[in-house]
RNA sequence: GCCAGUGUAGCUCAGUUGGCCAGAGCAGCUGAUUUGUAAUCAGCUGGUCGGGGGUUCGAAUCCCUCCACUGGCUCCA
């Protein structure tokens, strides 16, 4: 007999083999048809693998992840399954479930046979009838000798080169139907619980992610336990689509792009440029209080000083060609540090001058593969809310605190809840090539960043082998509403560059030292933060960032002339306003204006001119009644002053 | 850069067994309407069907090529 503790902390005992599903079904049949999976002191196993001993047992379904997880990897078997039947002699990559969202993928080299979007069609009426066959998922440990012996016979070179990294007695085969795979699981009890199936694409994906070798062809895949929760998806993606920064932006005139102008290379309509300016203006008061002085620098250089700060060898393949010009080589600048290095040592520093902190939103151009660009998010022009901090070691943990903590209050101010600080290391293997060759140095200052952030409280993520070239880093990962992932601001430490570019102080003790730098954009790109602020707030931008502020609408041009007189009021108080003076009905005024996303409309009647008000309706919220035209006013400079979200 | 898909008016989209001057709604313009919290009515304008080349009596529709965008891979703020 096995002793089996519940969730609930009662145990039962019952006989040794006894499994999941059996477990299950003594429970009740209704729960037994939901089982997935099991997790088995702690493991997750298949519901149908006998317990032989004693265990804590948690039966898992489509409410848990890793049941979620066991479906999905199923799911991906059942279409390579399919894939098989239909393109007999296709070899196998890998194929588990998305990491960070819905679905599964598998990669199959498919040899000569290019595939469509018709035999997508095909394969899913494929898989619904193997499903609807309810094979089940058989496991079954084998010797490492077999499973070589299996996979030079199917001739899949793809499985024999996982196997290599496999030790014997650890290798299991999963059978379902027709189709057997390498595959540790664990999975459903059988194929009949995929009842909804839809591919959604077809990628290239290199082999073992590696660009050198063969592209082979990923189909991804989701499926749900009913068609209810498939239709639901569906719908869920619809409306991810309606926030997507891409449509809002044209929807709100905030960027354009241009065949003529270039790939990537945005431009900023007058309501996009709104946006930019009040960023700046934030970022400019909040760097002032804190000690920054602001610097201008151009957007070239010449060769010898990427070559100076290490760029080039680094860098070169992000980075425009080069210009010739006076038979010097001219570079788009790709980052602002080596200039602002410059002016740090245009004149001689002393430790009473440090921390010296020179900040600029500065304009840089990145030559990003043609494949990679997208939307705001990813773009060859950007403008980076940068700045540089020259300290000595003893100031540095106060600067990066510093740094981190203005983070935190804008974060604050934007709302922005929902991201990842990633503490970024180097990788100790790719020293002296993704890396400058400082050992030591990387050991230290690594240190040092967790340091800070574990004294600040501050949870946080460790990732190998994202360091920059110079030096680790925090980045702040966020997810766009197509969930791609990415790095919104960045606080980073450089030991490299100034020695590189031989940067220096004298110390009370009349020696001479180099700073220790660090590189931040907390506000990351204007192209990439405005991007995700439009996704965060689905285009309602709080009225302090919104291009048009308050619009007043007369019921009728009889009122026209008070409503011009609000209009002047507003435009006095640096609120930015618009009249809407067409012939047209009050509801289409307001319903046009909604759409516009403006947040504050001004009704304007006979009643409000009789009585010296207006009516405010707000964004979203409707009929806030009517104020007087000073109070309304005052509210609403409060509210910009503030910046008040959302 | 690689794999796959898409590209018709400012926007959203019809039009593909190749065939009369390429359509609709919204937007825009003109006129009428003077209006109370999400669409007043009528008329009009607007398109090298992404660019180039080819097949054909005839191409938005078929083929080639280039460009851009989209979903991925690789890469990154």
């Amino acid at each position: 007999m096995v002793k089996i503790t519940f969730p609930d902390g009662a145990v039962r005992e019952y006989a040794e083999g006894i499994t999941a599903m059996e477990i299950a079904k003594s429970i009740s049949e209704g729960l037994a048809k939901k089982v997935l999976a099991a997790s088995v002191n702690g493991n997750i196993w298949d519901a149908t693998r006998p317990i032989s001993q004693d265990s804590s047992l948690k039966l898992l379904t489509w409410n848990e992840a890793d049941g979620k997880y066991a479906f999905w990897h199923s799911s991906a078997h059942l279409m390579a399954e399919a894939v098989e039947a239909t393109f007999p002699g296709v070899k196998f990559w890998v194929g588990p479930p998305v990491e960070k969202g819905y679905g599964f993928y598998y990669d199959i080299d498919l040899g000569d046979h290019k595939l469509t979007e018709e035999d997508l069609t095909k394969l899913e009426k494929k898989m619904s009838e193997l499903a609807r066959q309810n094979n089940p998922y058989i496991r079954k440990e084998i010797s490492k000798a077999d499973a070589l012996k299996y996979f030079t016979e199917k001739g899949d070179e793809y499985k024999l080169d996982l196997l290599q990294n496999l030790e014997d007695g650890n290798i299991t085969f999963y059978t379902q139907g027709g189709f057997t795979d390498l595959c540790r699981g664990p999975h459903v009890p059988g194929t009949g619980v995929i009842k909804a199936i839809k591919l959604t694409s077809i990628a290239g994906a290199y082999w073992k992610g590696d660009e050198k070798n063969k592209q082979l062809t990923r189909i991804y895949g989701v499926t749900f336990p009913t068609q209810k929760e498939l239709d639901e998806y569906l719908q869920m993606l619809e409306e991810a689509k309606k926030r997507d920064h891409r449509k809002l932006g044209k929807e709100l005139g905030i960027y354009t792009m241009d065949d003529d102008v270039g790939q990537g290379l945005i431009m900023w309509l007058p309501n996009g440029t709104v946006v930019i300016e009040e960023l700046e203006k934030l970022a400019k008061e909040t760097e002032l209080k804190a000690g920054y002085k602001r610097v201008v620098t151009p957007h070239i250089a010449k060769e010898s000083m990427y070559l100076t700060s290490g760029h080039l060898p680094y860098y070169a393949d992000s980075m425009y060609p080069p210009m010739e010009v006076d038979g010097e080589k001219y570079y788009l600048k790709a980052m602002n540090c080596p200039h602002h290095h410059k002016i740090f040592a245009a004149e001689p520093k002393s430790y009473r001058d440090l921390p010296y902190r020179l900040a600029e939103y500065g304009t840089v151009y990145r030559y990003e593969q043609s494949g990679e660009l997208f939307g705001l998010m990813r773009v060859r022009c950007l403008h980076m809310n940068d700045a540089h901090i020259y300290c000595t070691r003893e100031q540095f943990a106060d600067e990066f605190r510093a740094v981190n903590e203005m983070y935190q209050k804008y974060f604050a101010i934007f709302g922005i809840e929902k991201y990842v600080m990633r503490l970024s290391l180097h990788s100790p293997d790719k020293l002296g090539k993704k890396y400058v060759n400082e050992p030591e140095l990387w050991k230290e200052t690594e240190e040092m960043v967790r340091r800070v952030l574990i004294e600040s409280k501050i949870p946080y993520v460790e990732v190998q082998d994202e360091a920059a070239f110079y030096g680790p880093k925090i980045d702040v990962q966020i997810f766009s509403v197509i969930g791609r992932e990415f790095t919104l601001a960045t606080n980073q430490v450089d030991f490299s560059q100034g020695a590189s570019f031989k940067l220096q102080y004298t110390t009370p003790d009349n020696r001479t030292e180099t700073p220790l730098i660090i590189h931040r954009a907390p506000l990351g790109t204007h192209e990439r933060f405005i991007g995700f602020l439009l996704e965060h707030y689905a285009g309602n931008l709080p009225l302090w960032l919104s291009p048009l502020q308050v619009k007043v609408l007369p019921i009728s041009d009889k009122f026209i002339d008070y409503a011009r007189m609000v209009l002047d009021t507003l435009k006095n108080a640096d609120i930015r306003a618009e009249i809407d003076d067409r012939p047209e009905k009050i509801g289409r005024k307001i319903r046009d204006t909604e759409m516009a996303k403006v947040p504050y409309m001004l009704i304007i009647g006979e009643k409000e001119v009789n009585e010296q008000k207006v009516s405010v309706r707000r964004h979203r919220k409707g009929d806030l009644g009517a104020l007087d035209v000073q109070v309304f006013v005052n509210q609403a400079v409060a509210e910009i002053r503030e910046r008040v979200s959302g």
